[in-house]
RNA sequence: GGAGGGGUUCCCGAGCGGUCAAAGGGAUCAGACUGUAAAUCUGACGGCUCAGCCUUCGGAGGUUCGAAUCCUCCCCCCUCCA
């Protein structure tokens, strides 16, 4: 049994999980019984004043358990998968550096893919150009564009569907910057082949969904309690937001918004509120089937067999 | 007690003799996903031995070649008058 040379690249762990699967209070245990240090990987902690919507880690528990990556941006901002690679590289070094192993923890499922398997070498987002692209949409409708990005792209249109405004938006944005199609240039390939970590990677949530389901609505109604509504109106009075950002998309928020313009009556927010975080979890398992990982169904044990799973990995 | 309106597939809600397993929306389930991803989009959605068949439109009868749609009685619900 030969076995060909040994991987030498320091463990990085992820744990993985749906929306209120409890992702948190395991990675706080984790942390407080192995050299750890966590990464957020979450699209929606990265913002500061974001926290109870959010359901953030309070100053208690970061006190005990230091996240990497929340609070970064300002809710005017937007963040991408590309930013958060380089930035959990980043943080991963220095965590690796230190002599600790790094624990991403988070539902973000295209962040984690654009870890683990990396990115193209694509152009950043162009505002001006969205913009533009969003303004022809609104005259020509999505399907013109789509025939447009057809002509330039049609690798790219074959696989975006007619309806599919972002990413039509996104595949013309490419073109226009680069003036190469981008199909190309994700058959390209991306920097950094190779991750300079190896991985360890955990799903964990209720293995029944009904169980989900309900720690979902009942966490959402948690949030009403301790002020949900104050934080995002708080928010709006600040002023320079608008619904469209994505921040204020975020499950919760872009509800609770249209509730505070009007938009719904307090029990339709509530209502779409908790169907938008279910709805939210069902994509992440789509994501999570997907991905090569093992699995600790919640329960007592599962603080132990995740401590096994990462003492085993670091030998 | 009287005058109207209504009960439709998980929910809302169209349908008002055949083209109806029944529009549309929601929920749910499944899937896709490369710098917006807590986003954006797609598909399925009564059952089955699935190009066909079976059971559905408050209940029971009836009319008709044929009914969710028409008639009779019954049971619920809502509005108004008393």
């Amino acid at each position: 049994m030969g076995s060909p040379s040994p991987d030498r690249r320091p463990l990085a762990v992820l744990l993985m999980g749906p929306t209120a699967a409890g992702k948190t209070e395991l990675a706080v245990e984790i942390v407080s019984r192995l050299p750890c240090d966590i990464v957020s990987v979450d699209s929606a902690l990265v913002y500061r004043g974001m926290d109870i919507g959010t359901a953030k880690p309070g100053p208690e528990v970061l006190a005990r358990a230091p996240h990497r990556l929340i609070d970064i941006c300002d809710p005017t901002d937007a963040y991408s998968a590309a930013r958060f690679r380089a930035d959990a590289l980043r943080e991963m070094a220095a965590i690796a550096g230190a002599g600790r192993i790094p624990l991403l923890v988070g539902g973000t499922m295209l962040y984690f893919r654009a870890l683990s398997r990396g990115l193209s070498i694509l152009p950043s987002a162009n505002a001006d150009l969205r913009g533009q692209i969003n303004r022809e949409a609104m005259e020509l409708g999505w399907e013109a564009l789509h025939r447009r990005l057809a002509a330039v792209d049609p690798v790219s249109a074959r696989r975006i569907h007619p309806r599919d405004p972002q990413r039509i938006q996104r595949a013309l944005e490419v073109y226009l910057v680069t003036g190469a199609p981008m199909s190309e240039l994700l058959d390209q390939g991306g920097e950094q082949p190779e991750l300079p970590f190896r991985l360890l990677k955990l799903a964990y949530g209720p293995s029944d969904r009904t169980v989900l389901h309900r720690r979902i609505e009942q966490r959402f109604l948690r949030m009403l309690d301790l002020g949900f509504e104050q934080e995002v109106r708080a928010l709006w009075a600040r002023g320079g937001l608008t619904p469209d950002m994505p921040s204020m998309r975020s499950v919760g928020y872009r509800q609770m918004l249209k509730y505070l313009l009007g938009a719904y009556t307090y029990d339709a927010m509530v209502q779409r509120g908790i169907i938008a975080a279910r709805q939210l979890s069902k994509r992440q398992m789509t994501w999570l089937r997907a991905e090569h990982c093992v699995w600790l169904p919640a329960s007592e044990a599962s603080l132990a067999q995740a401590l096994d799973l990462i003492e085993a990995a670091c030998r």
